[in-house]
DNA sequence: ACTAATATTGACCGCAGTGGTCATTATAAA
DNA sequence: TTTATAATGACCACTGCGGTCAATATTAGT
């Protein structure tokens, strides 16, 4: 049962972007084998049912997170250092599972009944405590007065998720992930530098 | 063949929500003609096929967006003043057409053959002379030196996307419509403020 | 090299839902 | 009341669905 660890990422990879792209009802399951390249039986002698995957596929990015949410440095009070520590974490865990987060914001707007409640009740807590811990002893004192702190970290959010999208559509025309990685660290700090001078004193 | 004015935006409604959450080949015609009211014969008595369907909506969706090309107001030197405006045209065509811009921006990612090809040809004109004639005339001179001008104009634009995400979720909450639309203005300028404060002279 | 145990396959099943049709019915005009 | 037009939904052939399982390929044990 235990394949090798390369195949199991094709599969998880391969679900996670048919049931990112067309939800858990809609998914085909023929589709996801044909991305996994394994065989229709293959998949469901390692799950029994399409719901068993998508709840498997649901606690590994769950698990996932967790464990992001664990190295969070909370010695890092500077909100700009702390985001990009994450980004970059972020950014690893994309080498490996590009649809991660993809997967788990889909799943939050999943309606199918037959998942709903289950995935609620899997994923909420992570994302309470993701965010708790994510702004946990930042030091606010650093901002200018006359801002408004709670829009202005919307704002550095709202563009680490642009620039993210933009790096999204960039990757394919890099042949060396690792130079991309470093080239999009880079120019994520110019974007950064922007929004710390505007924002702090 | 021309029914009321109504009953032909519910059924453009009806189609565009269908298309964005499905994408073409997915989409159903049966949810559609379910959304909008109307039986299946009638649906395929004003279109012939899926196709025609889709195609009349790309037709309609560039339409409006010519329309708002056209009453950009080219005096307006100010970036945060000219998008401010777009911003709030956009808003008025929501009201009527909720999911014109998703649609656009699902019908560009489109990926099934039968269409492909003539949404390119349709669609991206309208968006190259849309980015062009939206910096069109704008007076950089404004912005403070010491910053990099394409950079911050991502960032303004991805604040206005995000801030956008947001209003729509909550959009559901009020229920005057008019009301929201002050509110969200309103909200909006703070957040302009933030950047203008930050990005001019 | 042979056997037993395990892993993988894809043709196949019943069925739900597809895009599209058209005889029939409801509505409006004359 | 008659005629012309608009709207309906049962129906069709067909595709693709989730899931099964006998047959095959691979591996492990001796």
């Amino acid at each position: 049962m235990n394949l090798k660890p390369n195949k199991q990422e094709d599969i998880i990879n391969a679900a996670m972007r048919e049931f990112v792209q067309s939800g858990f009802e809609r998914a085909s399951t023929n589709e996801i084998v044909k991305k996994a390249e394994i065989s229709k039986g293959s998949l469901f002698n390692y799950f029994n049912s399409k719901k068993v995957l998508y709840i498997y596929l649901i606690e590994y990015c769950v698990q996932i997170i967790e464990g992001i949410i664990e190295q969070i440095d909370l010695n890092e009070a500077d909100i700009f250092k702390r985001i990009e520590n994450i980004g970059i974490k972020k950014l690893c865990i994309q080498q490996k599972f590009p649809q991660v987060f993809d997967f788990l914001i889909s799943a939050k707007q999943e309606e199918s009944a037959e998942v709903r409640d289950i995935i609620k009740e899997k994923i909420d807590p992570v994302y309470d405590e993701s965010t708790k811990r994510m702004y946990e002893n930042i030091d606010y004192s650093m901002f200018r007065e006359d801002i408004d702190i709670g829009k202005a970290i919307e704002i550095l959010n709202w563009t680490m998720f642009g620039f993210g999208e933009k790096g999204l559509s960039q990757v394919d025309t890099f042949e060396n992930i690792s130079e991309f990685g470093e080239q999009y660290l880079k120019e994520w700090k110019s974007y950064s530098e922007i929004l710390k001078h505007s924002f702090y004193k």
